[in-house]
DNA sequence: CGAACCTTTGAGTTA
DNA sequence: CAAAGGTTCG
């Protein structure tokens, strides 16, 4: 959660002190000046430190500031060190900012704070430090994905199961459920174990369990399923921690899911004297009513709300999930030996996106339940968006039930409505959002102040295809981790084997990269070597060659293999950790191998290694870097230069722009059919707040688009209008024509009249447009067959009639392709565009393109390059986005 | 063993 | 449509 990376003079009265020199400091005694910006209600959040705490912050009400500042106000208050006070976050992002905010609030005076970070990285250090208490030691790897389902294909082969009917990675979701829920191997329902593989599943995830025992690995979810497991096996080391964190501070609290919570409150709680049970405080340690109420919920048995509404005070939907009954008097009323430690929760209900990784939004709607006494503050001042674009958001997300209701309320001015354009299919979209990026680019704004917020990542490629064609820069935030490319997987799994000879997961990725002959036969020898004698596959392999087992070719590469790494192994001894990558990554013929690779993404995977050695150079030595890199590497940021920001909605959260963008408000892709069929209403009620969260990132000019084709899965279908457009209050909202080239709406199309009917926003179903749109669907089915044809129809369907259209007297004789639409205008503003300087390519050259690879020009205008790419096809492409190779 | 070709399946969000 | 997995042939 990153809040403004901008201050705006809209939030003056959220203003950052400066940074707190000594002289701040000096005067903290008095009033401090870290409390002097807030506002009343922000400033009781910081002050209150004493008993749990929670606090309901709306988007854009300055909840990163309150975290930061409570964390000042402890420290200045002498109420506890820095070591002594316990602050998680989501996302490494998040931890960072709050450091830097800190230290810019407290100057150099806190050296830093140890323990604040992700639940992750916290939890696998309190992991390492105790890691024989749970049968690893503590430089265990943490596994990725890629090796989780590698591990589990081998289990599965191992016990006979097909893993076309059951696959690996159904289990490996599976599994990672269970652990989001604090569920060890016992613990899962019997039902619920049953689900996979005849039966199987809940013996496959106990021998999952032990098998990463052996390779001395855990997940991500054992980061805190294990550490659950170690508070409640060994008391005393919980009760150290639970001493030790004085204060607990949790950001995104709605985004916990159960173990999150488990682990919390085993922290919160104050240290026990007498010997309680530990079942008295969480219930998972026994049979309790809290795991079968997961587990009815998972396998689909919906047990009918009990109405404990008037308990809560949560207005309850009557159904699963949420609604499910809440047991609690199994689940954590249990009187406590001690009141709960001063524990502040800092969430947004309205900002919960995350269910279907296991968040319980529960855990923030139970919150004064849980911790008895509790205040609730709620932060309803916004200081980000302007009045319209508030109103939008407030009343949509007011359509869903289960929240516990806020009004955010800004002091700011009306400013523009909030526009909906319809487009005829997503490449007039992009074109059309590309043209309004222009346009404000020309008024002056800068690039950064604008963003692409998209639903699923599948819809970026068609922005950045256009933006390229355009020369508009941009870049795509989140997309893959930097750790999750194979290059970095595998420069790390020559490291982790140079590190770990038993990590077999490690040694079998890169065996055979770059390709030495020893193909899946040899592998599958190694591993019936292995098995037989119980070791480590490296060691198989190391006797395996001194047979002649192998054919001689096979041997040979082996042994030479073999030899590399342990001549690497020596030189560890030696040389420089960095050094020793660059060593390895040389002599293994790795960087060979993309360096020969004619791709176009190889220039890109060097440069990744390249950053990659590079980030080492903050880390001691092999061994640290190795325990840190899967928890700590982040996406490469390189925000310098002046770009729109293309990401999806889920990335954006915690980030806020000037301007917005977001496309693709369609029925069946937001909110996504998907989530609607697995979740059912809680799903909607999920995607409408990820509407809410993409609506309230704008600071100034939010633009919703839906277009009425979309290619899925390569064919080309037609669209409705999402539902949520229905239900913007049409007060705040604008209806415009797409610019990209001829409108389709008019009369006949559905977007503008879809809003005629003024005042029965809340009846979505009601209005014209939706019927229309219904109607429109209807017969889009019929013929689901060329998408070309289809989309013919369609136009003509859209509410052309011959004479309205620009372009129906032109037919398909006017020598442009059929489906593109307005060529003409395209061509002009190409040419309007193009600089007028002369390329400094010429006809034939042999050029590389960041993203196309390469290719040769075909084709010169201005400085507007037409390039046939080896890989990509023939592409329009700005001179300046290429090389000459 | 591995390149080349063919078939199938799947595109939702992530620490 | 594109990636991933399977099959075939050199």
């Amino acid at each position: 959660m990153t809040e403004p990376n901008k201050l705006t003079p809209r939030e003056v009265p959220d203003h950052q002190p400066a940074a707190g020199g000594i002289a701040a400091r000096a005067r903290a005694a008095a009033t401090p000046q870290y409390l002097a910006g807030l506002n009343p209600e922000q400033r009781e959040a910081v002050e209150t430190l004493d008993g749990p705490v929670l606090v309901l912050a709306g988007a854009g009400t300055g909840k990163t500031r309150v975290l930061t500042c409570r964390i000042a106000h402890i420290l200045s208050q002498g109420r506890a060190r820095p070591g002594e006070i316990l602050s998680v976050t989501f996302t490494n992002k998040a931890a960072r900012e709050m450091k830097l905010r800190l230290g810019q609030m407290l100057g150099q005076a806190v050296e830093g704070m140890p323990w604040l970070g992700t639940f992750h990285s916290i939890g696998g250090r309190i992991l390492r430090t105790h890691a024989e208490l749970v049968q690893l030691k503590s430089n265990f790897t943490v596994l990725d994905v890629d090796d989780q389902v590698r591990l589990l294909k081998q289990l599965l082969a191992a016990e006979n199961i097909d893993d076309k009917r059951w696959p690996a990675r159904m289990l490996a979701g599976l599994i990672d459920g269970w652990k989001n829920r604090g569920l060890t191997p016992s613990q899962v329902p019997t039902g619920e174990a049953a689900v996979f593989g005849n039966g199987r599943g809940g013996k496959l995830y106990a021998s999952y369990q032990e098998r990463l025992k052996i390779l001395n690995a855990a997940d991500f979810g054992d980061l805190l399923l294990e550490n659950i497991r170690l508070f409640r096996e060994h008391a005393d080391v919980l009760r150290q921690y639970q001493h030790r964190f004085r204060f607990i501070l949790v950001d995104e609290y709605q985004d916990t899911n159960v173990a999150q919570y488990l682990w919390l409150r085993l922290l919160s709680q104050a240290p026990v004297k007498s010997a309680t049970p530990l079942s008295a405080i969480i219930p998972g340690a026994v049979p309790s009513p809290v795991i079968p109420e997961a587990a009815q919920r998972l396998s689909g048995i919906h047990t009918p709300s009990a109405d404990e509404n008037s308990e809560t005070g949560v207005m309850d939907s009557g159904l699963a999930p949420h609604g499910a009954p809440r047991n609690d008097e199994g689940r954590n009323v249990t009187p406590s030996p001690a009141a709960p430690k001063n524990i502040c929760c800092v969430g947004d209900d309205d900002q919960s996106i995350y269910g279907w990784r296991g968040a319980e939004v529960d855990n923030i709607l139970r919150f004064e339940h849980d911790f008895p006494g509790a205040n609730v503050i709620r932060l309803e001042r916004n200081y980000r968006s302007t009045g319209h674009i508030l109103a939008a958001a407030s009343h949509l997300i007011a359509h869903n039930e289960s929240r516990l209701g806020k009004t955010l309320r800004t002091e700011d001015v009306d400013g523009e409505k909030v526009t909906v354009t319809g487009s005829w299919d997503s490449e007039e979209e992009a074109r059309a959002i590309g043209e309004e990026i222009e346009e404000l680019q020309r008024a002056g704004n800068h690039l950064n102040d604008v963003a692409i917020l998209v639903r699923a990542s599948f819809q970026m490629r068609e922005f950045e295809d256009r933006f390229v064609t355009l020369g508009l820069p941009y870049r795509v935030i989140g997309g893959p981790r930097f750790y999750e490319r194979a290059e970095i997987r595998d420069a790390l799994a020559y490291l982790r084997t140079i590190n770990s000879p038993a990590d077999d997961l490690a040694f079998e990725r890169i065996v055979n990269v770059p390709k030495r002959g020893l193909g899946d036969a040899t592998v599958q020898m190694l591993h019936d070597h292995a098995r037989k004698r119980r070791i480590p596959l490296f060691e198989a392999a190391r006797a395996v060659v001194e047979t002649d087992e192998l054919k001689p070719k096979a041997r040979g590469a082996l042994r030479q293999l073999i030899a590399s790494f342990d001549r690497w192994r020596a030189q560890r001894e030696v040389t420089s950790h960095t050094e020793l990558a660059e060593i390895v990554l040389d002599e293994s013929g790795y960087t060979d191998m993309w360096q020969k690779d004619r791709s176009a993404d190889a220039a890109g995977r060097l440069d990744n290694l390249k950053e990659l050695v590079r980030s080492m150079e903050e880390f001691e030595n092999l061994q640290g870097f190795l325990e840190h890199i899967s928890l700590v590497m982040d996406r490469d940021g390189g925000a310098e230069d002046d770009a729109v920001s293309l990401m999806t909605l889920h990335s954006a959260k915690g980030l806020e722009f000037d301007n917005v963008f977001l496309p693709g408000w369609e029925e069946g892709l937001f909110p996504s059919q998907r989530t609607l069929d697995e979740q059912g209403r809680a799903g909607l009620e999920e995607e409408r707040r990820l509407a809410h969260v993409g609506l309230t990132r704008a600071r100034r000019r939010a633009k919703l688009y839906f277009a009425t084709n979309r290619r899925i899965h390569g064919t080309w279908s037609t669209t409705i209008p999402s539902r949520f457009l229905d239900e913007l209050p049409a007060h705040n909202v604008e209806i415009t024509e797409s610019k990209g080239g001829a409108g389709w709406g008019g009369a006949g199309g559905y977007g503008p009249s879809r809003f005629d009917n003024v005042e029965s926003f809340g009846s979505s179903y009601a209005t014209p447009g939706w019927q229309r749109a219904q109607a429109n669907r209807a017969r889009g089915r019929e013929g689901q067959g060329d998408g070309r044809q289809e989309k013919r129809q369609g136009q003509a369907r859209g509410g052309f009639n011959e004479d309205q259209s620009p372009f129906s007297s032109r037919g398909e004789t006017g020598g442009f392709a059929r489906n593109k639409r307005g060529p003409m205008v395209i061509e002009g503003e190409l040419i309007a565009k193009s600089t007028g300087t002369v390329s400094e390519f010429s006809l034939h050259d042999r050029v590389f393109h960041q993203k196309f690879g390469y290719g040769n020009v075909v084709k010169i205008d201005g400085n507007k390059l037409t390039i046939a790419f080896e890989k990509a096809g023939e592409k329009k492409v700005v001179d300046s986005f290429v090389q000459r190779a």
